[in-house]
DNA sequence: TTGTACGCGTTATCAA
DNA sequence: TTGATAACGCGTACAA
């Protein structure tokens, strides 16, 4: 085992009281007592166990952020941007990937009781998490990208997200709008749960509906069997290009999916916008590289990490909760055309 | 505080020992009472504490993946391979990012620490460890695109990582056998630490005095000042356009670099490969569904993954360590031409 | 098969 | 300004 505070006690001839006011400074400690302490423990290596102390103390000045597929690169710049405003507030950060088999809220119990959290915030993830289960996190939540669905109370959490099925609607109208009328779509939700990508599903139904478009079963790829991705989107483009030879428009669910896309009609030697007009969604750096950039229906990344950490502060400073929904902006990068026939 | 392994205790009507025999599985419990307890923990969805359990330490099977900078995407491919070696093994795994400012050898000591790990796998970072703090770092540690450095007994750690110089200097020989002279090379380093960025520029130079090339300091592109990525490429690939009038290929250390500076080269109207070759460093998807798709370096990913995993256990085993050098593999995809004037 | 009691490393409450 | 000492929640000898 490692060197305790007793032993630098010991070692520095004092008690461990002295010694763990030295470390926290806590307490009065005379100069030369701090700084006979002090060479101990860098004598020593000392590091304080964190197990010992989260089991002894209640406030541990850190928050947790839990991340549903930490490798989506759209959550990338979130991270980025939580990490820094919750520093700035002078809060430890615990970042932790959840993946497709664990629960995230069941990982949030865990972690806020082993580590005396303050708060958590939650990103990616379904709309699905139950009442009960919320109640069990006895700490402050925001969910970020996502609401906990209608049954949990409103003021039990907060939530940031954007209005996924208008968004995805106004995507499919702005192909519309440019004379496309045979629109691909290609996404990939899980049946049982409500998630984002399942809104963006409607949107994409309910654009059509509204402009009297005929829905074609046959303009929809998708395959729950596997991880969506740069590949998936490859593949589900050349089955709908294979299956459909009138379409001339394309809306994908994910940036990373619109460049897998993308790179299949490319790789066919089709031209976008000219043959094959794409537009995905999120508004991802990877989308803006490719070439031509894609067009996308692009979220205000940061500016929502921004909110759920000062919203998370909101709650944990007087419990006030609240549910923002932010605007998208549409990207025109011309990765879309008019219809040309 | 939430409920305790006593409270139930007390719920059930046995002892604290009988909870914890049952939840761990561990000594004879009689079917009816392990019943009766599972249906209390079950009620009051308990949750045992691990800070308490670490303390104990009660050698839990678990180990540490640390990733510098864990938004790199070359990292993530092999992120998830660890993920489900280690989970094979019946071991859990802590994923933890690391940041620029935080010390990964620091912070797996604290891991260790904290949390009684067996292992840890140290992914990227630089090639100046000392031997002191290694020595601090009680358990098998595993370095990833990195060895421990110069100092550090071979017998203390093991390592996987590829031939950075000389894999990059393969790179720059693929542009010269193809007629180049002019080429450019992007990369970002810093100024302190042995990194395979290092090495890489070092496999740039070499590249050129072998083959007699003048090296001219105005084909090199860097800026310590900002992080690599997309943009970084961009605009280092734009200085290098604007200084370089007679530049025909151009050597990124990174393919996310490449992409940046494959965009700034098609942004221009110019041609890739006709007009600029490119070839990038790692072997990322991303290169791959680039259009065109980028030639790069690619390192065998998966497979040093799947090595780290069996080196730390094999260290865990009998101590034994191991240092692994692996080949790359140089992917032609039609981003680099011979030379045409 | 079950229970009692101690200790893991730390912080916090007292008292000195 | 210091130091005993009691918790924190759990696992585990050792007893029963």
């Amino acid at each position: 085992m490692d060197i305790t505070i007793k032993e630098i006690a010991k070692l520095a001839g004092v008690s461990i009281t002295t010694v763990s006011r030295v470390i926290n400074n806590s307490g009065p400690v005379s100069p030369k007592t701090r700084e006979k302490v002090m060479s101990v423990v860098a004598e020593y290596n000392y590091i304080p166990n964190n197990s010992a102390r989260n089991l002894k103390s209640t406030k541990s000045n850190s928050v947790a952020l839990l991340v549903k597929s930490i490798a989506n690169p759209f959550f990338q710049k979130m991270i980025n941007v939580i990490e820094q405003k919750v520093a700035l507030r002078g809060y430890q950060l615990f970042i932790q990937n959840v993946n497709d088999m664990q629960s995230e809220l069941d990982m949030a119990i865990q972690e806020a009781q082993d580590k005396n959290l303050q708060g958590v915030i939650i990103m990616g993830g379904s709309f699905n998490y139950s009442a009960n289960e919320l109640k069990r996190l006895k700490i402050p939540c925001v969910f970020l990208t996502v609401s906990a669905g209608k049954e949990v109370p409103l003021d039990s959490y907060s939530s940031i997200r954007i209005d996924d099925e208008a968004e995805a609607c106004k995507a499919v109208e702005y192909l519309i709008s440019m004379g496309h009328k045979r629109i691909g779509f290609i996404y990939n939700a899980p049946l049982d749960k409500m998630t984002p990508n399942s809104l963006r599903h409607k949107g994409y139904l309910q654009a059509l509906e509204k402009h009297k478009i005929p829905f074609d079963p046959a303009l929809v790829a998708t395959d729950y069997s596997v991880a969506s991705g740069y590949d998936f989107g490859f593949k589900m483009m050349n089955q709908l290009l294979m299956k459909n030879k009138d379409m001339t428009a394309v809306f994908a669910f994910a940036d990373t999916v619109a460049i897998g896309a993308a790179k299949a009609v490319l790789s066919r030697g089709l031209r976008i916008p000219e043959d094959i007009s794409i537009i995905g969604f999120d508004g991802i750096e990877e989308a803006e590289y490719f070439h031509p950039s894609l067009d996308t229906i692009s979220q205000p990344a940061e500016q929502m990490a921004l909110s759920s950490v000062e919203l998370l502060f909101d709650m944990l400073k007087d419990g006030q909760t609240k549910h923002l929904i932010y605007e998208s902006s549409l990207l025109r990068r011309g990765s879309c055309a008019p219809i040309n026939n």
